[in-house]
Formats: structure tokens, sequence, C-alpha cells
DNA sequence: AATGAGCGC
């Protein structure tokens, strides 16, 4: 079972603070040091170090913790005094439940390069329920050697057939795949595969054959012609269509319709890219309309989130402004703080100041300096609320929690009027806000 | 049907 090669002279000390792999075997790892994943919450370092210090003598133990917030960030690590101990806590901790979640333990490895490359993962599907992290690893091990694995479980730890195993290398990963893909387990035939992200299976779907063909980025007297001379070298064309305005006028795109989806996809290895009339030309797959909008859709989602990433910590919220402060004023209110990168006053449609904006700095440091020293002074009449700016699902967590913290109150009789009634002169406005309150939170 | 998470003092 003990996969670990048993060290006789003591480890050697690679610069990055690992143990070098000195005497293990080929790609096997030497070392002190255990990464401990899948932690549930609750988690703390003495039950780590309770658990841990059973099989061998442990020097430290650490759950990671959010600095400000000290929630945990699901993972520690596990010290050992000697790799041997290390080897064992691998080999009979692993998967151990602790607060009924198993953990996930492997070699400390702070050199992410290995677990970014995704070199050696493997995916495995249609698992008997019945088979858990350790069968699963049982199973794996005998191609190579397991950096991680595990079987993905629902929040009661049931099994959902599938799961992930990582071999140190593509071989091992390799070998995996060529055997068992296809083998009955528990009577159940399973797929092992690589593993791929959702964008590369995406883009294997996209391979699928097409006849139609767009084209972009033509110049403005590209005809239907000019792209049929060009486009027909590559196979037989049913259709060829430039859309233009009402007026005629090209809208520099078109698209070309192949009778075999091999010309087509010819036509786009080979003309993608060209220039033509100095204007470079995109030739791609015709989308679907809607295939188009989920595109656009992911990549707006995916830049406002990396947008909203970039702020994180380094923008603030401003409210209770007063209605004469512009932008620029804004940003010299702050500018004494650091570097303001950006700065806004939110406006109605009428241009009327909202009393609220933003203003982001370039580091964290300077943003809560600011934040410190800005919050509640006077600013023309009255006094700033400055925080650090949320992002919306943080907001909208927020404000959720405060509805739910209001429900006791807010509560609706147990059977609710359509519509609210007002008996004749009650206040309204009170009445308006509970339902209002209570039908969002049962939308 | 299903394609994670993820490295410190």
């Amino acid at each position: 079972m003990a996969q670990i090669q048993v060290q006789h002279q003591p480890p050697v000390t690679a610069p990055n603070g690992v143990a070098a792999n000195a005497g293990g075997a080929p790609g096997q790892f030497v070392s002190t040091s255990l990464y401990v994943g899948d932690l549930d919450q609750n988690v703390t370092d003495s039950q780590l170090y309770d658990l841990f210090n059973q099989v061998g003598q442990v020097v430290s133990v650490r759950v990671c913790r959010d600095l400000s917030t000290r929630r945990s960030l699901g993972y520690g690590y596990v010290n050992y005094s000697n790799p041997q101990d290390a080897a064992r806590a691998l080999d009979v901790l692993n998967f151990t439940p602790l607060n009924n979640k198993s953990i996930r333990i492997m070699y400390s490895h702070r050199d992410p390069s290995i677990r970014k490359s995704g070199t050696g993962n493997i995916f495995i599907k249609n698992l008997d329920k019945a088979i858990d992290h350790k069968a699963l690893h049982d199973t794996f091990s005998s191609f190579g050697n397991i950096l991680s694995c595990k079987i993905a479980t629902d929040g009661t730890g049931q099994s959902k057939g599938y799961g992930f195993v990582q071999f140190d290398s593509e071989e091992a990963a390799q070998s995996a795949i060529d055997k068992l893909n296809g083998m009955l387990i528990n009577d159940k035939p399973v797929f092992v595969g690589h593993f791929l992200r959702k964008q590369e299976r995406d883009g294997a779907w996209n391979k699928t054959k097409f006849n139609n063909v767009y084209v972009k980025n033509i110049s403005e007297s590209t005809t239907e012609d000019d792209l049929k001379k060009i486009f027909g070298e590559h196979g037989q064309i049913t259709s060829v269509v430039v859309m233009r305005d009402g007026d005629g006028k090209s809208r520099c795109f078109g698209f070309v319709n192949f009778e075999d989806p091999d010309a087509a996809a010819k036509a786009v290895d080979n003309l993608n890219g060209k220039k033509f009339d100095e204007k470079e030309w995109y030739v791609g797959k015709a989308q679907k309309k809607y295939e188009r909008e989920l595109e656009l859709k992911e990549r707006f989602e995916q830049s406002m989130k990396e947008a909203s990433d970039k702020f994180q910590g380094v923008n603030l919220y401003i409210k209770n402004l007063d209605d004469s402060i512009s932008d620029e004023k804004l940003k010299e209110l702050f500018s004494d703080y650091g570097t303001v990168t950006s700065c806004k006053v939110m406006r109605d449609p009428d241009g009327n100041s909202r009393g609220s904006g933003f203003v982001a700095f370039s580091t964290t440091e300077e943003a809560s300096r600011a934040l410190a020293e800005m919050n509640g002074k006077m600013v023309v009449s009255k006094p700033l609320y400055v925080a650090l700016a949320q992002r919306k699902e943080e907001r909208r967590a927020r404000l959720q929690a405060q509805f739910s913290q209001m429900r006791p109150v807010a509560m609706a009789p147990s059977v609710a009027p359509r519509m609210p009634v007002y008996p004749p002169g009650a206040p309204g406005l009170g009445q308006q806000f509970l339902y209002g309150q209570g039908r969002h939170l049962h939308r």
C-alpha cells in the first residue's frame, strides 16, 4: 500500500523549501510537508493536530484563513519531523472524515505550475455510487503515482458518480485511460478520459461539421462575386451573401454556404486572418443567433468578473455625498491618500447626483487609509459615508441576510391576501413595505 | 448526465 519510498538518509532541502527528491522512485516526492484540502469550514488547527499526531510526530499545523475575516480557506498544512511520518500520514489518513467531510491530503507543493498545467489529470464517470475516494484511489494507483484523487459528492457526502484522479505524469494517466476506459467496475462500464475544462469541451463541440461560413471585416467594395471567387477555390458553394443596409451599402460582413462541410472547414483554415484590400478577414463557422448571443454573454460576464476582481479591495463606495460634488471634486477629495485610478458620482437620468459614488485607488493600502481617514468626514454639508465597495453578489447576499433577519417582523398572515388591503387611514406605507418584502422573499 | 480544487509562516 505504501508507495512512498522510505528515506534512510536525511532529506536534502531544495531552495524552495521543499525537500528534494533524493532517492525516491522517479517522480515521487520526499517531503515532510503535507497540504490538507477539502476541509470543512469549521475544522480547527487543533483538530488537524489531534488527527495527524496519531500517526507521527507533528511539528506544526495550520488551517489557512482569510486575513481579515478569519474564515477558513478550506485547506491547511501539516508538517512532520520526518518524511516517513508524512508518507504514512498521507497513506493512512487520506480521505478521513473531519466534521463529516473527507479531507484530501497531498504533498505540499508551493510551485503551482503542475496544478495549473493539468498534466496527468483524468476524469472518470458512470461510477457506481458505492465507489468512494479510497476505492477510486486503489483502483487507479496501479498505473502510477497519484497526486490527488476524489469522488464528486453532494452535501451529504453521497457520490455523484464521477471523480478525478491527478497522476504525476502524463504516461500514467494515458495508461490508466487505455486500460480502464469502458471497463466494468461493479458491473458498470466506466468512462475514463483526460480531464477537460469546460471551454476545451466546448471547443470539441465547435469542431462539429458545418456548411455555413461567416466572414467579417471585408472591405465595403467587396461583392458577392468577389466572395464566390475567393471561397469557391475551396469547394462547391451553394449560396453567398454580403449583408447590406437599407441603402445597399455593405455592412462589411457576409455568409458563404458550402455544399461540403469539409470544404467549409478548409475555407476557414485557409482564409481566416488573410488580408484582402488591406483588410484582415475574420473567417469562421457561422453561428446561430442564440450561439452568438450566448458567446457574447459569456464574454461579457467574464470581463465583468475580471473588472470586479481588479477592483477587489481598492474600490471605495461613498454615500451621503453633497449634491454639489462632481467627479473631479470627488477625486480631489480623495487624492491625498494615493493614486485615484477611477472616480464616479452616480447620477439619475436627469443628471442629478444620487449622493453616492465610487473611488478606486491603485493599491489596497491606499484604499484602506482613505477609508479610515475619510469616513465620517464633513464635506460641504454632511458627513461622508465611506466603505469598501462590495461586489454585486456580496451585496445581494448581505441584503438577503438582512431580509431574513426582518422576516419574523415582516411575517405575512398565514393566508396572505393577494393584494395588500389597507384599512382606511392605516399607515399604508408600512404595510406595503412589509408585504412587499414578503413577496420578494418567496419570488 | 456529470469535467474540482489548488499551497503558508
